[in-house]
DNA sequence: CTTCGATATGTTTTGCTGAGCATATCGCAG
DNA sequence: CTGCGATATGCTCAGCAAAACATATCGAAG
């Protein structure tokens, strides 16, 4: 038997699965507030801009929240910043992923000692 | 802010990502387990006889581990039915998943009293 | 030795997601 | 008032995974 990993992938959701809330989003986030530009966070993460943008016009509309200020224009052409409700929520959701990786790898030395022959 | 749910999506690897072992599998393993067919599971699964038939092969191969024993011909054309192997890994991986399930849930409700206002 | 139902597998079609391309807009600095 | 760099947004294209389709094989039973 090979060496096994666990993995998992965890989200947040409200109705109708639309504008799901997740790592993607989270690390979208984290490297907004870190840049202060949107572009500049998409290009690190390589993903297109269209998607980053994409991507939390649907966060924002799933949960009803805003998470990012953006500005239009003006010194260096613009800026996104986090809102302190989207810094608040990113805190939240890495204490709650870094729980539940936990948990996962407890559980996991748990079911790899069950299944040994 | 409307009501949010939390969800996750478990699996174990080997190396390289291939023929992972998850909910999926688990769901067809036990419907075979029940039917004593991979003709009839897939069937309940609504999935095609194709993929279902592909993805245990896969999982196999990654695990390095017999799941199903099948027969083909003989009355009835053939029969699968699962190896006590796969039987011990199954009822692991329910068990594995409950407990990071209500781990998730206990942890969601901590990240919900962060986030209010 | 033919029939039947299930296993076994290759091939083709399709449907969705993200990438890529194309523009439009905005507003300060020069 | 023009140029620049970032936000804003529509549209088309490519790549991949699942679905669908198409056969081949097997062996007990009749």
């Amino acid at each position: 038997m090979p060496d096994l990993h666990p993995n998992l992938k965890l989200w947040i959701y409200s109705e109708g699965d639309e504008g799901v809330f997740g790592h993607g989003k989270v690390r979208l986030l984290e490297e907004i507030d870190m840049r202060g530009s949107l572009c500049e966070a998409a290009k690190a993460l390589s993903m297109s801009y269209r998607k980053a943008w994409g991507d939390l016009k649907k966060a924002e509309a799933c949960l009803q929240v805003h998470l990012i200020e953006t500005t239009r224009g003006g010194q260096g052409g613009g800026c996104t910043v986090l809102t302190d409700q989207g810094r608040r929520l990113v805190e939240a959701y890495k204490a709650f992923d870094r729980r539940v990786q936990q948990s996962m790898n407890r559980a996991f030395t748990e079911f790899l000692s069950h299944i040994v022959q």
